[in-house]
DNA sequence: TCGCCCAACCTGTCATGTCAAGTTGGATTG
DNA sequence: CAATCCAACTTGACATGACAGGTTGGGCGA
């Protein structure tokens, strides 16, 4: 069921007015909840519905439940703005006409070493290389070059040089049926290649970040290797998340 | 309802029965499972209760499901390979005297714009700066400045030159009852400085990893800085995650 | 005044039933 | 061969109802 975005459910409109009440100190920290019967007067949904509200209140952390006794506010409200970083996952859903991407080849090529390892291909084979470049309105912020088996690429617009308009990974869905299960991100620091400080406009040997991310389906195979360079003075990576 | 451990409940008896099918490779990765009626079917129950149990799975990253098309069977969990990164807490954990940490200096000095702003302090005043430098068994790894506000590191252990035999984040609470509730990390590449370099004895201006992480309480407060300089041929940074 | 009992409340679990919306694959048509 | 349609499947959301077991506080008796 696709729902609006929001208060659309039943159980989402419980959930939201209880929040607020709990962020702007209506509920303050030690309070008992209204009941799960009261909860189903005022808000006139049924026990199931306000009992998924609870849940996700409690998953959240902002309250706990006793059987018999209650639901009560927690003394502390998590930090609102903690997101984790999934960089790798941006590069594989890179639209390329959604972007500033200008491709710069798309072609078989024998593949390097970090790759041919990384996607599991024999040492020196090819694979398939699509190369482009991001920029905004001072020049080129990122180069980056994906990388596929060969056999996954044919019979879809992989192989042709215009934009793609959609995800590569829905794309590879769409054609192929072949879903990506998860990411595992490289991240380092070196030095830009002659080429590569072509294609970003930049002083040769100066300093990068080299995101390499490989997406794999559910077996593990890697089906799709994106190498991105980026140029160290003008990209910081951010990411946060609550210490244990 | 106080339960018996294991089975007692229902859906307890359906979770760990689809558990040990994941897990014993019944069911392996990619595979979709039974679908609710069948599992209504199968252990007598009715759908509510499957559904229960099959939110567990996903709650614990087994599986995955799909309004209209079925519950598949997650890539390789829990694996080595599909572990979030956390090398801020790392940081901000690291009990001096349990790593190779070689101490440079502990004391009072004048912080650079970059740890006063992260700090909140006005700009231009002073900080408490514990540097070190990590090494394996080539020669050194990394360096590492730990900043904090002056007031923070009165009467605790951090301004004494002796190696901390424990956590920053432990010997804080212990002293202060400061808690830090979570981090912000942000990853850059740059050139090293030349007292980077010459600290981690590598050419003057070579390409670093610069790793700058703060440590917030629940307020919001930053209240500890690290900053951690990683040769950039010595280090990658590893990450991984399921894709949405 | 204290201890016990019990009614009245609470949350958790489970069932049956219905409706909504998404996905898939086969059939059909152009 | 590609596009469209639709039946049959899937999961998600919501309702009503019932029962189990925990907690609490008031009333009563010793």
């Amino acid at each position: 069921m696709a729902a609006p975005r929001g208060d659309g459910l039943k159980y989402e409109r419980v959930l939201n007015a209880l929040r607020s009440r709990i962020a702007d100190g209506t509920y303050p920290p030690g309070m008992m909840l209204p009941s799960q019967s009261q909860l189903v007067a005022e808000f006139d949904v049924s026990r199931p519905t306000v009992i998924e509200a609870l849940r996700l209140l409690r998953q959240e952390g902002l309250i706990e439940s006793q059987t018999g006794r209650g639901s009560f506010v927690r003394g502390k409200v998590p930090a609102l703005n903690l997101e984790r970083a999934y960089p790798g996952q941006r590069l594989l859903d890179l639209a390329e006409s959604e972007s500033s991407a200008e491709l710069l080849q798309a072609g078989i090529i024998v593949a390097p070493v970090r790759v041919t390892t990384l996607l599991e291909l024999p040492a020196g084979s090819k694979a398939f290389l699509r190369q482009y470049v991001l920029s905004d309105e001072d020049g080129p912020i990122e180069l980056v070059s994906a990388w596929f088996p060969i056999d996954l690429v044919t019979g879809t617009k992989l192989t042709s040089p215009e934009p793609m308009d959609e995800g590569i990974r829905r794309h590879l869905y769409g054609r192929k049926r072949l879903r990506l299960d998860y990411a595992m991100e490289r991240t380092l620091a070196r030095s830009a290649t002659a080429e590569e400080a072509h294609a970003l406009k930049m002083p040769a040997g100066a300093p990068v970040l080299n995101l390499v991310v490989t997406g794999h389906d559910a077996d593990g195979k890697a089906l799709q290797l994106v190498d991105a360079v980026l140029p160290g003075d003008r990209h910081e990576l951010r990411d946060a998340y609550p210490l244990t």
